[in-house]
DNA sequence: TTGAAAGCGCTAACAT
DNA sequence: ATGTTAGCGCTTTCAA
C-alpha cells in the first residue's frame, strides 16, 4: 500500500541499505554493478525517497517558504514567479502560502513553514511580523523581506523605493494641473502605504494650492475600489477630487470601474493613478497610469539573498536591495485624442 | 541555535517526553499541574513541533499538494483560493506548485509532492499525468483532477462541461451572424482543448454555411495571443475570420490587443470570445465575452472530494462533479452603441 | 497520571 | 566497495 523504503530496495537488490543510500547521494562511491541492480530495484518498486526522514537526519529540506498576502493580485504572482525561478536554479523548491486564506494571516503561515521545516522564509509582509521573524531566526530559520525594509537591518530585504514612487505619482498629477488630490489605500500601519503616502505628500508640498485628502482602511482590492469609486460620483463637482492615487493597481482598476459606471469620465473628470503596474493595467478599459515595481526581479533577488544566507549563515550581514520605481503613463491620467480608430 | 525539541521541553518542565507529547496531542490525559509547567516550558523555549519527525511516526502530514500550470492566470489562482479555503476548513494546509516554473512541468511537482509526503494531490493537468497518478495512488497518495475528467473513472474529478462550453461559444457567434470562425488554442492533446473544440464544432454543424479553421499549438497565454492577433491583421479581408474563439481568456485578451493594435475593430471586424471569465475580462479595454467556469467552487469541491477520500480510503469510489458553464456576453462580440458616455 | 523504550526511514561515521 | 550501527524528533504501546 504505502511506498517502498530503502530497506525494501536493499532487500530486492541484494545489497545493504547504505549502498542504496549511496547510489542516491554519492553515486561515485558505488560499483556500476550494484548501482545497476539498485537502480532496477528502485524502478521496479517505484521507490520515492521520504524527505521527512531525510530531513530529520540531515537537518535541512531544500525548501523555501514564500508568504504573500493575496495570491489573486498579479503583483504577488509575479513576485512568486521570480522567487520560484531563482529557487529552482539553486536546487530549492518553494512552498507558497497565501495569507488571505488563513484567519491568522501571515503569522499562521510562518508557523506552518517552521513546523514543516523550511530552510528559510520569504515574506511580503503586511502586518507586524518582525518579532515573529526574530523568533524564527533565533531558532535557525532565516528570512528575507520583500517589498519592505527592516529599519533595524536585522533582515535582508528587497524593495522598491516607495517614497520615490509616491512622489512620482504626485508630481505627475500636479504636472497635469490637478490640484484636488485624494489618496486611497489600505491601513497606514502597513509600511508600504505610509511610504507611498509620504512621497505623495512630499511632492504636493511643491504646489501650495494643491489639497490632499487621505482615505485609508480596508481599501485594498478591486471590490473595495469599485465601491469607493461609486461613492464619489454623487458628490457635487466642487467636492470631488480631480485626481486619485490608489495604493495598488487592483484598487485603482476598481475605482475606475466605480467612477465610470456612475457616469464620471476618467481622466477628464477624475484622473486615476495606480501602483505596481500589473500586467492587466495596460489592457484595461481605460489603460491605467501606474508606478511600476520590478516585481519578478524583486522575487528573484530576494530568493538569491536568502539562499546566500543559507549557504553561509556565519558570514551573514543584512543587505537591502532597493529598486527604483518607474512611472508608466497611460490614458487614465492623460486625455489623449479618443485613440483606437485612427 | 536550531529549535528546541520535546526533550528540551521535558527537561525544563521536569517531566518525561511522553507527557510533553501528551499535552500536545492528548491534553485530557495529563494533570493540569504538569500541563501548566509544560506549557510554560514550551513558551519559554519557543518550541515548535517538528512535523517531519511527526510525519515519520504517524504517517500523514495534513498537507495537500496542488499543481497548476501557470499561476499567473487568474483562473488558476481562483481555483487555488477555493482549494485553500476548503482545505483549511478541514484542517489541511496546501502546498502550491506552479508547473510553469519547472522544466519537467507537472510531473516534477508530483514527485516533489510525494517526496514531501503530502497526504493527497490536486491537479489541473495539462499533459499526460494519469500514469504518474496511478503510481502515486498505488503507493498510497490519492489524487483528484480539476478541470478534466478521467475516462477510466479511477480518479475523482471536478470539471466544467467543456463540450457544452464550446457549443455555447459557437452558438453565440452563429446567432450574431458570424460565419468565418477560427479557433485558437493550445495543444489538442490537452483534453480541455479537445472538448471545447468539439463542442464548438458541434454547434457549427447547425450552420452549413459556416466555416471553421483550427489553429493550435503554443497558443496559451496573452503574449502568444498578441502575436496571433497581429498576424491576422495584414490578411486581406476575404481571408480574415469574422470571429475568433480563444481557448482561454488570457489568450483572448492578447488576441484582442493584437487585432486592435493593428487597426482592426473588435467586434465590428472580428468578434472575439474567450473561456474562463477571469476577473479582468469584465474590465478589459474591450470587455470580453467569455464562457464562465465556477473556478473557485471547482477548487473547493475538489479539495472536499480529496479529503473525503482521505478520511475513508477503503470506501472510495471515484466521483465526477461536472459544472455547467455559463455564457457571459460582453462588448467583444456584441457591438453596442459606443457606450461609456450616455 | 506518568515514564521507559521501541521504531518510523533515512544518512553518516566507522568498520571491514 | 560495501555493510553495521547509531540516532535525528516524534508518537505510542506497555508498565508502573
Amino acid at each position: 500500500m504505502s511506498g517502498a523504503s530503502i530497506k525494501d530496495v536493499a532487500a530486492l537488490a541484494g545489497v545493504s541499505m547504505s549502498t542504496v543510500s549511496n547510489v542516491l547521494n554519492n553515486p561515485a562511491r558505488v560499483s556500476p554493478a550494484s548501482a545497476g541492480r539498485v537502480q532496477r530495484a528502485i524502478d521496479q518498486l517505484g521507490f520515492v525517497r521520504n524527505e521527512a526522514a531525510r530531513k530529520l537526519r540531515v537537518g535541512h529540506s531544500k525548501l523555501l517558504g514564500l508568504a504573500v498576502i493575496n495570491i489573486s493580485n498579479p503583483f504577488f504572482t509575479d513576485v512568486a514567479t521570480g522567487v520560484e525561478e531563482a529557487a529552482r536554479a539553486a536546487g530549492y523548491s518553494v512552498l507558497l502560502g497565501n495569507s488571505a486564506s488563513r484567519p491568522d494571516g501571515e503569522t499562521g503561515f510562518l508557523e506552518l513553514f517552521e513546523r514543516q521545516g523550511v530552510d528559510g522564509v520569504l515574506i511580503v509582509p503586511s502586518g507586524d511580523v518582525l518579532e515573529k521573524l526574530d523568533g524564527l531566526r533565533r531558532r535557525g530559520t532565516p528570512a528575507v523581506l520583500i517589498d519592505r525594509v527592516d529599519d533595524r537591518r536585522a533582515f535582508s530585504s528587497v524593495s522598491t523605493d516607495d517614497v520615490v514612487g509616491g512622489a512620482l505619482a504626485g508630481k505627475h498629477l500636479l504636472d497635469l494641473g490637478r490640484r484636488k488630490l485624494w489618496f486611497v489605500g489600505g491601513l497606514l500601519s502597513v509600511r508600504q502605504m505610509r511610504d507611498r503616502l509620504d512621497g505623495f505628500r512630499g511632492a504636493l508640498a511643491e504646489a501650495p494650492d494643491a489639497s490632499l485628502r487621505v482615505e485609508t482602511g480596508a481599501f485594498v482590492d478591486a471590490t473595495s475600489g469599485l465601491e469607493y469609486g461609486r461613492a464619489i460620483a454623487p458628490l457635487p463637482a466642487a467636492d470631488r477630487p480631480d485626481a486619485i492615487f490608489a495604493a495598488n493597481d487592483m484598487l485603482a482598476l476598481g475605482v475606475i470601474q466605480g467612477l465610470t459606471s456612475t457616469g464620471l469620465r476618467v481622466p477628464e473628470d477624475v484622473a486615476v493613478i495606480g501602483y505596481d503596474d500589473i500586467v492587466f493595467s495596460a489592457a484595461a478599459v481605460i489603460p491605467l497610469t501606474s508606478v511600476r515595481q520590478p516585481s519578478r526581479r524583486m522575487g528573484a533577488t530576494a530568493a538569491t539573498l536568502l539562499i546566500e544566507e543559507l549557504a553561509d549563515p556565519a558570514g551573514f550581514r543584512a543587505r537591502s536591495v532597493v529598486y527604483e520605481p518607474q512611472l508608466i503613463v497611460r490614458a487614465s491620467t492623460t486625455s489623449t485624442p479618443t485613440g483606437k480608430n485612427p
